[in-house]
RNA sequence: CGAGUCAGCCGGACAGUUGCUGCCCGAUAUCUCUCAGGAGGUGCCGGGGGGAGGAAAGUCCGGGCUCCGCAGAGCAGGGUGCCAGGUAACGCCUGGGGGAUGUGAAUCCACGGAAAGUGCAACAGAAAGUAUACCGCCCACACCUGGUUGCAGGUGUCGGGUAAGGGUGAAAUGGUGCGGUAAGAGCGCACCGCGCGACUGGUAACAGGACGCGGCAAGGUAAACCCCACCCGGAGCAAGGCCAAAUAGGAAUCCCAUGGUGUGGCUCGCACUGGAUUCGGGUAGGCUGCUUAAGGUCCGUGGCGACACGGAUUGUAGAUGAAUAACUGUCCUCGACAGAACCCGGCUUACAGGCUGGCUCAAACU
């Protein structure tokens, strides 16, 4: 059982583990300000990338305010999403909304990628 | 106490839980080297103490650092622009001069040259830079009327003089007075103003009045061209340096061309082809540059000051998909602008609220 930190091994870190992501990617799940794109990684554990623009989020202050809300809510739902390596793009503006609301939907967009996730696994089973 | 002005400072606090990062210490696991003492790399665990700003921002100037041919001369191009100082340097800062605003403390100024040249200026107006005559005023001439002559009044002229008055304009050849005149005029004079030159004070910008000369000639615009003085080589940490899988083509040495690899149970056959090592190369990736700095604080000395010198003391982020946060609780005045990316010095712009001090004005009290 991993626990809930986010060590390095956690991360994708190489611009080759970005692209395998964008190019094979598995499942996908989005809301009107994320999108997520998945595929597995056949590691043990999941794996987190992140993807906020300028275009949608022009200042610093308020890229960095996003990162650390969807690190900590990958950090703390990690048990639920071994196996995958992950890329969360922002598509708008999402400045306007208090971290309650960005837990809560980051929260739904990894139950559905999990869903999603578990009955390809059995299709393929 | 109120209004204002100029400086300096702060930029939610505390507790708990869960996390991130580089540094130090202690444990381990593994790999490499070894002169067998050890040294180094990587992973993981535990502990300790650091971990965004006054603007980190805009990227507008200046410098360090690095590479490019040494960074020199000329041209082009760009910048700066009252004077003197400070500084590594600056377009910054300090002090001073001039102008403007304000009762004042203060603030603001792209503040060299318009008698080298070129260009530009709406509308109005007769005329706008070689100034100009529309009305008016005066003179001359002609005609008319009145009168005894000298004359007075009126009308006219492709006539002349006149810049005092009217009118136009942002601006019309300096102002006031007296003289002068046909009427006028710096035409002459006095005073004021202006220009030039001496003189005095000041390092200088500049200022001064008790000097002399000039009747005055020289309107504005140089963030228009331009002239003058001074300054500037280019590119930037994705600079630059080191290690180095892979891959293309290459070099050297040795070995074998009766070889090697594949197909096949094996031989023949068929297909492909020299092999090994080293050098070199430099992609992915890694390391470095990377934080001690023209540093901060205090004291002393010099200076009006910016600042300089000397002494003591302190050690203050270095990330790399990129850390400094999330959640919960309590409190208050309910929290703005905003996130380091090689480093400094400035400028500019954004900013909830709060603190301290100097000075000015007004009123009142003693």
């Amino acid at each position: 059982m991993p626990g809930s930190g986010f060590p390095r091994k956690l991360r994708l870190t190489e611009a080759g583990q970005f692209k395998a992501v964008f190019d094979r990617a598995q499942f996908k799940v989005s809301n009107r300000y994320l999108l997520i794109l998945a595929r597995e990684n056949q590691l043990e554990q999941g794996r987190l990338g992140l993807v906020i623009g300028k275009k949608h989020l022009p200042k610093a202050v308020q890229r960095n305010r996003i990162k650390r809300l969807l690190r900590t809510s990958f950090r703390l739902n990690q048990d639920l999403l071994l196996g995958l390596d992950m890329v969360i793009l922002a598509r708008s503006n999402m400045n306007a909304l208090d971290n309650q609301q960005i837990h809560n939907d980051v929260q739904r967009l990894w139950l559905d990628l999990v869903k999603k996730s578990k009955a390809s696994q059995s299709k393929n089973a």
